[in-house]
DNA sequence: TTACAATAGATGTATCTACATCAAATGTAG
DNA sequence: CTACATTTGATGTAGATACATCTATTGTAA
């Protein structure tokens, strides 16, 4: 189904505009699907970018600028989205001795065993993509890439 | 700046990993964007897209049910949005007499004007990928739409 | 006509996002 | 050391999203 027939938009003003469009709305779509996907899990796609990043660092720990500047959405809150992973016992996080303002995030056994089985089901959740070439991914990077860069 | 500096990631598993994420991050990127621009206007990127979507349409009402097929996140809550901006008088609502079940909506006058302002000031936002050819985004469309066609 | 299904929309709850502001701790210039 | 700026994170608020559930209305088959 072509984006015109799924948002039942006749035609686009120019093939830029419908570029914006196109990527919103697959950004939507990939979303959803790992939503989906998480959801036996019983954590969201944030939670999931979160744990991921602690578990690169482990077993160092993770402050909360640390994932601040590498998630996905720069501007969520990952004070919030910490404790919610800390009320399921995911992650712990604690003063950081040497520097007060500091906290000290780090992923828990049960976090790690949760990650082990999204692992073992999904991979990275790229697999819903085999039927994108190589080239094709990458011909779509540089073209994203680019369109990130300001005029 | 790549995406890898960006999210200060080292490396991908893959071309179609770095896709998905690069996706993201550009959609992002994009409503970020738009968000800082409609900003004077008093208006999120949401309720920009059901104003056009009403422009659209007019003079003809549209239901909620219309605007949630067309808007570009279909989960999103169509009978908020619609209230906020009935509130902020730029729609009106009434009960449809037909088939009292349905209610149609349809843009102000001030709805109308600001929509006029915001054209003459952002076109449809896509003078922010004047960098990008034609050529360019009709491949990068071609790439996301066979992305979204499930295996 | 009377059940019952289908449709349209509203509402409740939890989570997330955007953004401003606050507080505590630390760094630094005088 | 003191005053002030900077850094780090938490918190408040408004809006948005995901999803389930509810109500009212209409369609439809017996």
């Amino acid at each position: 189904m072509t984006l015109e027939q799924e948002i039942q938009q006749k035609q686009f003003a120019s093939d830029r505009q419908k570029m914006m469009i196109n990527i919103i709305y697959t950004a939507g779509y990939i979303n959803q699907m790992m939503r989906e996907q998480l959801k036996p899990y019983g954590i969201s796609p944030p939670q999931y970018n979160i744990l991921r990043i602690l578990r690169g660092q482990h077993p160092k720990p993770a402050t909360v600028k640390l994932l601040t500047n590498r998630m996905l959405d720069k501007m969520s809150n990952a004070s919030r989205l910490v404790e919610t992973l800390r009320k399921k016992e995911l992650i712990i996080r604690k003063i950081c001795p040497n520097d007060r303002r500091r906290v000290e995030i780090k992923i828990t056994k049960l976090g790690l065993q949760i990650l082990s089985k999204i692992d073992a089901e999904h991979g990275n959740f790229d697999h819903n993509f085999d039927h994108i070439s190589d080239q094709e991914a990458r011909t779509l990077n540089n073209i994203l890439d680019k369109t990130r860069k300001s005029t």
